[in-house]
DNA sequence: CGCTAGATAGAGCGTTCGTTCTAGAGAGGT
DNA sequence: ACCTCTCTAGAACGAACGCTCTATCTAGCG
């Protein structure tokens, strides 16, 4: 057997990577849903990239994919999240941290040839109508990331609605920019975006 | 040729409504993607929602699934680009006209019970490995919203630049906004986007 | 009436879907 | 040794998928 998993074998489990076979579902699934949807992802194919079996994934995840679709959109809020907070907390004026957040994010998505867009809304969009766990893990997501952007303005001496106001507008451009990014296959709509809202939140001031 | 059934039953044409079976089955297409995606609406779903046959589906649409969420999308960016431009040519105030469509876009949101998001992102997401097509139209659909924009803030005197730029970013925020909206089940985010680019608008003069 | 072309009708193709199920491998406890 | 529990393994199920196919219907024209 190529694993027993983390308590069996310790820190190096799975067969290609260091990693459990639990953590490599969570990944496979977080990548292929943000490049293909939450429809458009299947398990099997999940099983695959991730080199575990149909039996691991419903072993770990018996609430099928719905389960696995959340957790995944929880990996990727983690993981944005602390792109965004390393940022934030490495820049004293929220102007500036905000325009190489806009930045940061162009550049992986360029990276990837345009592929990985926000993992979070493509793994949840389209499900709103059956799958109410996805769309709490993504609002959940969502909300986590206003809430770093607000705490910094607030550290900055912006009023306490401000900062909550502004905070919505940061997160939201950043989505909407990269969406057009990513479909326009070109880095521009988010550099502009990054350059406004820097505009914006200096004109608070 | 567009059909013939219009001429076959004259103005009644529709089982249910009075429009031709194509422009039925693009409606339908357009309705069901918008609130499922592209991978989550089936193309028997799409025809029974049309009233018309899956023989009538691949009559007008040779091209299959593909060819039917391209022209999805090309409704949506029509239906949506109507309304963004009677907001713009009725209000002399670019601010103002912006300020509009966000609530504009709310209302119609929370219309919807929080399950009509944008058209195009929601038909596009996920395809951009296997469906150039639908990205094409989809990427259409935004620079003709942003060319609205852009020509309002012109005729209104701003820079070439500062008006294709502010283009971008109104119409990307409003995207975000709305995305957030939807899964928040709350307009907040969408009034919010409104006040925030009608202010980042009128920096400018 | 026959002829043609556009449009409708839906059975059926092969494939893939999400999920369930049984069987067995490996490590720990006693 | 044995049992137990966790995890791996993948065959199999019914349902749904996109699409093809043949057959039929209707309208217009001679």
């Amino acid at each position: 057997m190529k694993t027993t998993s983390e308590q069996h074998d310790g820190p190096a489990a799975g067969p290609g990577s260091g990693l459990g076979t639990r953590e490599r579902i969570v990944r496979a699934t977080a990548r292929l849903m943000q490049r293909q949807g939450y429809e458009g992802t299947g398990i099997k194919q999940i099983s695959k990239e991730a080199e575990a079996t149909l039996g691991s994934v419903y072993h770990f995840f018996p609430g099928g994919k719905q389960e696995l679709a959340a957790e995944a959109i929880r990996h990727g809020d983690r993981e944005f999240a602390e792109m965004l907070h390393r940022a934030l907390e490495g820049r004293p004026d929220p102007a500036e941290a905000v325009l190489a957040v806009a930045q940061d994010v162009a550049a992986g998505l360029r990276a990837s040839d345009w592929l990985d867009g926000c993992p979070v809304t493509a793994t949840s969009l389209g499900t709103a109508t059956h799958a109410p766990d996805i769309q709490r893990a993504a609002a959940e997501a969502f909300e986590r990331w206003r809430g770093l952007v607000r705490d910094k303005l607030l550290a900055c001496g912006f009023s306490a609605q401000d900062a909550r106001e502004l905070a919505h507008t940061v997160i939201n451009t950043l989505e909407g920019a990269e969406l057009t990014a990513q479909v326009a296959r070109d880095e521009e709509p988010l550099l502009i975006a990054g350059r406004h809202l820097a505009r914006l939140i200096g004109s608070y001031r």
